[in-house]
RNA sequence: GCGAGAAUGGCGGAACUGGUAGACGCGCUGGACUUAGGAUCCAGUGGGGCAACCCGUGGGGGUUCGAGUCCCCCUUCUCGCACCA
């Protein structure tokens, strides 16, 4: 129970009993540790809500104000639904396998699990700092194994299911990281975390079948409510497109290739054929006339990043080269030159295309470089000038001419299956997920080789596959210099009784992929989670993270999810109902370049004294920089310290202005000067409840007191931090609070009632200063247990309105009305108005226009 | 190139289904109280004009009694995606 009685030993300076917020956010944050305020009820009778915010990774920077934003506002959702009566899930955890550990550590010298813990805890207390109402017993870590235990658990349920395999790959290797990177790490030839430059190499890896939940995944997102833009990604990324495979067999051989294509009723106007560079037919085909020409092309592919293959505009200028074969068109049989080209990418589809340059931009693009036949098919368009995308009636096509394109496409789809030639098929962008990495600081896979080279699992009752000690966390190399992963030196380790260990870690995707469902009972150490609370507690209500997991993490887990969906393992076919992405936090960086790609300044270096100036001078030197609002980070000097604007205003000023600032999904420019206007709120709070004399309670404070406006001001705040919980429209609902503090300033008497309801729908923004008061206002019990208010809606009605009067639609004046005025009443008001009397006398009164409650318009003809 | 979103005072941002544009806050100006104020309180604050009034939501058209909001065209910015046949 309640251990701190005590009065806020707020200080005390010259005999005046100011807000002090250090003393006071420390007193609750204790109060809240010690009475275990936020522990997670038992009771299961009650709705639930399941809060959750994205997994940090706790690195070794610590928190910036933009980190937060989004804890603060779930932090509001998980205070202020508990007071509305739900059982809330509010949880925080670490995802803390991952490469920067691993590399901190060989920097200092000391093992990763050290440079882990010590984030963490750097982690944790600028968390905790800001109050947030966490259930902190259900904390965990990652790279706990009695957490990754069950992550590789359920590994082994992947596998069994046949989703898991290796595979010769062409991977994305670093050489600076000596690992593979997944895809979706990859950009511009680059890791998207480091900038270290990535090459293409052929490795084994360990791969997930994610495609076989290509469908699924798809359909999943009908059913939860997320933003549009994040279920396109992921549409996008799944990117499934309907068509038809069918066999091309190549003249004069008994070789014969697929393809996969949308546009089969295009099949009429096939004037080539392209395969991928790395297609194997290409080594059978190519003549012996062509075959320089062919190696050459070869060699000029491989020079290329896949960057430079892969981002080109569809009509930009292609390159090729001829096979010196020919295929044989199954429609008409006519001989079509077969041709290689790296638009044509040898890992989608069947990496072979037929070619219709009038109907494809890329193949109009094509046959214009190399001079080839061009035949229009589909009517409609000038093909003499540009590839025909649209549709039309089908010509020079036989049986398919006078169709459409959708007739076409089922008709030549039915040819091809009844003459067995091919048929019709879906494809996805969506490829395997390239699940395994070559580091120390990850999951170990619980695999194990027999001599020949053959995966097994290991059986359950020897989970966790522990990560070994090693002296050096560096990758190794084995006997003929391939590169090994760092496990590899643990020779004991890796030659178990069971088999060679695997020596490749997972991903860090793989922690987060399920973290959610390790949350609800995260003490279990005989299951992953308990059937019972997975069934209680899930879905997620509302997921709250940055939208730039919208399709990694957020396809990951919904596949894993899936899996076990189907397994029966958990209820739900899908994880988080409702996802919200917080905006990035942006600030003024200064930079010597315009294009902010040169040195960066401090704000306090420069003088940037005109706001409006896109220019700033640096102080020292008098250099002009340039000014730009960027997104918050460490390398652009613009970041904001939460610990010392906590220090200086407090946990709950800075809790309000992360979301005074702006919508939530907006990111919003900060200004640490907005925090001192949050501050200031709170001391006029302060002040509505504190004598700064006495240290007592104000005279202002009464038991009732009638006031319609203050009334008004405390329904409205009321009823808009209520609607504001769930739409996250925090930025207005704080508004709503700041004009009751202002009603209540300058109110003469207080009702304690009014205060008291304001204060309980303040604490879920400002919950250290509503406990204090709460409890100066004689409460024994957390405000954080009260019952929520409810606003009445009498209470915001008004006696009278005053009513815009336009003439002509141009307003000129008001009148004040009774609030029940009825049209004709208003009207006759309207035209009474003096003002408008006068313009009335000036011309012929056409119409009168009544909105209730808000304008008469007038409409004079002068 | 394609797609999505955005553009409102000196600044961050309000404005429900078209209905008094600029709520709330920052900053600024003036005043009060003060030994002091970077504390607090009061008043003011889109631009122009003594005023009536005029002009104002990136630019240009349109619909409407009435447009920040709806439609068309354009500009700029942000974020995705990038030859997927």
């Amino acid at each position: 129970m309640s251990r701190i009685h005590a009065p806020a030993d707020a200080r005390r300076t010259g005999g005046v009993m100011r807000y002090d917020h250090e003393a006071i956010e420390a007193k609750w944050q204790q109060y809240w540790a010690a009475n275990e305020t936020f522990k997670t009820p038992e009771d299961r009778t009650a709705p639930k809500y399941y809060v959750l915010d994205m997994f940090p990774y706790p690195s070794g920077s610590g928190l910036h104000v933009g980190h937060p934003k989004g804890y603060v506002a779930t932090d509001i959702v998980r205070r202020a639904k508990r007071m509305m009566g739900f059982n809330v899930l509010g949880v925080m955890g670490w995802d803390s396998f991952g490469l920067p550990s691993e590399r901190q550590a060989v920097k200092e010298g000391i093992h990763p699990e050290e440079v882990t813990r010590r984030n963490i805890d750097t982690f944790r207390g600028q968390l905790q700092k800001l109050g947030l109402a966490y259930d902190w017993s259900r904390e965990f870590a990652t790279s706990d194994p009695r957490h990754y235990k069950w992550t590789q658990w359920i590994f082994r349920k992947l596998y069994e299911q046949g989703l898991a395999y290796q595979a010769d790959v062409g991977v994305n290797w670093c050489p600076a990281l000596q690992t593979v990177l997944a895809n979706e790490e990859v950009n511009d030839g680059k890791y998207v975390e480091t900038g270290d430059p990535v090459e293409q190499r052929t490795m084994k890896q360990w791969m997930f079948r994610i495609t076989e939940y290509a469908e699924r995944l798809l359909a999943g997102l009908d059913g939860v409510d997320w933003p549009e833009s994040t279920e396109k990604k992921q549409r996008e990324w799944i990117g499934r497109s309907e068509g038809a495979q069918f066999r091309f067999d190549v003249k004069g051989t008994g070789e014969s290739f697929e393809v996969f294509t949308t546009r089969p009723d295009t099949l009429f106007g096939c004037t080539y054929a392209v395969l991928a560079p790395e297609h194997p037919l290409v080594e059978r085909i190519t003549t012996d006339a062509q075959r320089a020409a062919v190696a050459g092309y070869l060699e000029e592919t491989r020079a290329k990043t896949d960057r430079d293959r892969t981002t080109q505009a569809a009509d930009a200028p292609k390159t090729g080269a001829f096979t010196g074969a020919f295929a044989i068109c199954p429609v008409n049989g006519e001989a079509v030159p077969i041709w290689i080209a790296d638009y044509v990418l040898a890992s989608y589809g069947t990496g072979a295309v037929f070619a219709c340059p009038a109907h494809d931009e890329r193949d109009y693009a094509f046959a214009k470089t190399f001079g080839l036949p061009v035949r229009e098919v589909v009517a409609g368009g000038d093909v003499s000038a540009a590839a025909y995308t649209g549709d039309g009636p089908h010509v020079n096509s036989d049986f398919l001419d006078g169709l459409d394109i959708a007739a076409a496409k089922t008709r030549i789809i039915a040819w091809l299956e009844e003459n067995g030639i091919g048929k019709g098929t879906i494809q996805y962008k969506l490829r395997d997920w390239l699940f395994s990495r070559q580091r120390y600081w990850g999951e170990p896979f619980p695999i194990v080789f027999d001599d020949a080279g053959n995966p097994h699992l290991l059986p359950e009752s020897q989970l966790p596959v522990t990560l070994p000690e090693l002296d050096e966390y560096k990758p190794t190399t084995g006997p003929d210099g391939e590169p090994l992963p760092p496990l590899a030196r643990a020779t004991d380790w890796v030659n178990s009784p069971y088999g060679r260990r695997e020596t490749n870690t997972m991903p860090q995707w793989a922690g987060s992929c399920w973290y959610y469902l390790r949350f609800l009972s995260p003490d279990r150490d005989d299951v992953a989670w308990d059937a019972e609370e997975e069934k209680y507690w899930m879905p997620v209500d509302l997921y709250v993270g940055g939208n730039e997991h919208a399709v990694l993490h957020l396809l990951y887990a919904r596949f894993w999810h899936e899996v076990l969906f189907d397994l029966g393992l958990v209820t739900t076919p899908e994880p988080f109902q409702r996802l919200f992405h917080q905006g990035m936090i942006h600030a003024l960086a200064y930079n010597d370049s315009q294009d902010m790609r040169g040195k960066f300044y401090y704000p306090e270096e420069v003088d940037h004294s005109d706001p409006s100036s896109s220019t700033a001078t640096v102080k020292a030197t008098g250099d002009t920089v340039f000014v730009k609002n960027m997104k918050m980070s460490k390398s652009r000097y613009n970041v904001s310290n939460p610990d010392d604007l906590c220090r200086e205003y407090g946990a709950d000023a800075l809790r309000l202005y992360e979301l005074f600032m702006g919508p939530l999904e907006e990111g919003g420019q900060w200004e640490d000067a907005g925090v001192a206007g949050t501050k200031r709120f709170l001391d006029r709070v302060w002040r509505l409840v504190v004598d700064e004399d006495t240290g007592e309670n104000t005279a202002k404070l009464v038991p009732s007191a009638d006031d319609r406006d203050l009334d008004r001001a405390l329904h409205g705040a009321i009823k808009k931090v209520t609607e504001s919980v769930d739409d996250l429209r925090f930025n207005t609902s704080i508004s709503e609070l700041m004009k009751f503090v202002n009603v209540a300033t300058k109110a003469e008497k207080v009702s304690i009632d009014a205060m008291e309801a304001f204060l309980r729908v303040l604490s879920p923004f400002a919950p250290h200063i509503a406990e204090e008061l709460w409890q100066r206002l004689g409460h024994t019990a957390s405000i954080a247990t009260a019952a929520w208010p409810a606003w009445d809606e009498a209470k915001l009605v008004v006696d009278s309105i005053t009513l815009a009067v336009q003439v002509n639609g141009k307003v000129r004046g008001t009148v004040e009305v009774p609030a029940d005025v009825d049209q004709a009443g208003a009207l006759a008001a309207a035209r009474a108005e003096p003002n408008v009397a006068e313009w009335l006398s000036k011309g012929e009164l056409k119409r009168e226009i009544y909105v209730p409650g808000r304008l008469v318009n007038l409409v004079v003809k002068m």
